[in-house]
DNA sequence: GTTGAAATGCTGTGTAC
DNA sequence: GTACACAGCATTTCAAC
């Protein structure tokens, strides 16, 4: 997985990593619990976070919403066979839209690897017909629907 | 998809639409602040909060963290085809794997669909060899391996 | 839903060690 | 890194509307 590569700083330190953990966990929790738990003052604390975000090492604080709660039935991965030349055309027009949640490039035949959400199979097909199958070096696109979720990201070890 | 499935109370508004893109924007935010942007006191704003969390809208407050500077430098998709009667088995000892980002029972010839994460090519050979080859029921892997991350789970319309 | 008020706790900043 | 202090906010919980 290589977002903006670079060779890493390995300026991340045992302490940096349970901030991370215990931030991957709640987000919400304040600087001073935070201190407590870890056994650091909340300036350090407060220090730490600071630095991990300008570091780009924290990218966002944010929160899991179930998706059937808020009326999103269909969830799917896509392969998306594309034309290598069409390649980052493709995967900027995807990534735009709001149905897509992530979307990789990957080795293996189908080059990009796509994950998206809908309120039924008719948004789905929508999506499909009137968008996908129209851009420009699309050569086939196979979907796969999800049925149960198992796990999704949550605890991450660091 | 459909985690705890069922029939969805649409009792989510358009003001908890706006609360919950606020959060999933930046969950540190401060209840005062998220009311003085939509327009809604302080109070008010917790109190649905609260309720969002109760109800199971709000899973979890959490962190994006930036793979590669925390020194994970292979990331990859497995599709996992298992005899039936382990799918459960198997996917329920995946699930407990650090490695493993994301578990989803899906529909198509591999049932399972999972994403790992990876210090490097070696601990993911480990992984395989040690771990998912070995398990009753698994009857072939194929495995694709991230290039590029495009977009991943940012900016969902609510 | 609102506002206001009081107690408590948290944040941001600065100082000194 | 720690500790302390201070001002300004934020949160929690009331009560009253």
């Amino acid at each position: 997985m290589f977002p903006d590569y670079h060779i890493p700083n390995l300026d991340i330190d045992e302490i940096d990593k349970k901030i991370l953990s215990r931030l991957h966990e709640n987000s919400r929790i304040s600087y001073t619990d935070l201190g407590k738990e870890i056994g650091l003052s909340r300036v350090a604390v407060q220090a730490r976070i600071n630095n991990l975000i300008e570091k780009g090492v924290i990218e966002k604080f944010t929160t899991v919403i179930n998706p059937t709660k808020i009326g999103i039935h269909v969830s799917a991965f896509f392969n998306v066979e594309v034309e290598p030349q069409y390649l980052e055309e493709v995967a900027e027009q995807l990534a735009k839209e709001h149905c897509v949640t992530s979307l990789y490039h990957m080795t293996g035949p189908s080059k990009l690897h796509m994950h998206g959400i809908f309120k039924d199979n008719h948004e789905m097909e929508n999506f499909l017909t009137k968008k996908l199958y129209s851009m420009r070096g699309v050569v086939s696109v196979d979907c796969q629907i999800l049925i149960k979720r198992y796990k999704s990201r949550m605890g991450m070890k660091l």
